[in-house]
DNA sequence: TTTGTTTAGTTGCATAAACAACTATATGTC
DNA sequence: GACATATAGTTGTTTATGCAACTAAACAAA
């Protein structure tokens, strides 16, 4: 099956994903401007500690699709920063229950207003209609390679 | 202008971009496999060499929207590889010009396989259709924030 | 020719990723 | 209980990124 649908020069682009790496760039710029001193990943991972608060790093790999080294140093930073804290579990002595402290939690409306923003700068033009299609195609391309 | 189209979740894996992530992760698996050891951001170099050979460093950077530092050691470590050579420039002497080796050449055919063979299997199940629209999102996304 | 500005590339530093090798705890089986 | 195995997390190494500061060459203006 060849997909002819690629011409040279797409191939590059939609493998090395270039759209996502300016989003990446543009939020990153965002929370700079806007003085939040937080990289995108360790937003990545503060992101779902606002959704549930003391997920275990291996949690976390799994919802920020990294490993687990990855996520022991990222966790090793935002403690630097007074982000999050870890707690020991009592049930399992090999996990680390990852929670935020109250400066933490406080950046979470700032930091979900910016990257909404930044959403809406990347989306501008494109209708609700294309991003379902675009969704959809990202989607199944991710579980065709998990 | 509110995306209310995107929920909770979804937002974050459109900024992290996992679907080119992954995409990424399996093209250097597939290199591994085939015993090319090159990793994918020197494959994304070797990639626009194979188009157009003698490129010089900041052209390089355009084509694949890196920082200057960034070429600097991706070359570095191509040339380390002897994939590279770096031949400074007669009509401009603040450039190099970036040329493959016979080595860098011989790569190019069993590469450009492996990458469409990724992305192949990236693709399954999505239609043409699809994918020119999710091309076309991507690229307007990337132009917003250009 | 001198001076200022732009362009091309390099170096230093902090952060992050992928992989392998490791420790410690938990669990399943006999 | 003893042993093997699986799971959770850490550490070391190499590669790569982004930013700032830097050098050197080219160019433009006076």
């Amino acid at each position: 099956m060849s997909n002819n649908q690629f011409k040279k020069g797409e191939l590059y682009s939609f493998i090395t994903g270039k759209a996502s790496t300016a989003i990446g760039r543009r939020l990153q710029k965002n929370f700079k401007q806007a003085e939040v001193e937080i990289t995108i990943e360790q937003w990545s991972v503060l992101y779902h500690l606002w959704k549930e608060d003391g997920m275990s790093q291996q949690q976390l790999c799994d919802a920020t699709f990294r490993d687990k080294p990855s996520i022991t140093r990222l966790v090793d930073n935002l403690e630097k920063l007074k982000l999050v804290k870890r707690n020991a579990s009592k049930e399992d002595r090999r996990k680390n229950l990852i929670v935020l402290t109250a400066e933490g939690k406080q950046l979470e409306e700032h930091c979900m207003e910016i990257a909404n923003t930044t959403l809406n700068e990347a989306l501008q033009g494109v209708t609700n209609g294309q991003i379902e299609i675009a969704k959809e195609v990202l989607q199944m391309v991710y579980d065709n390679l998990k």
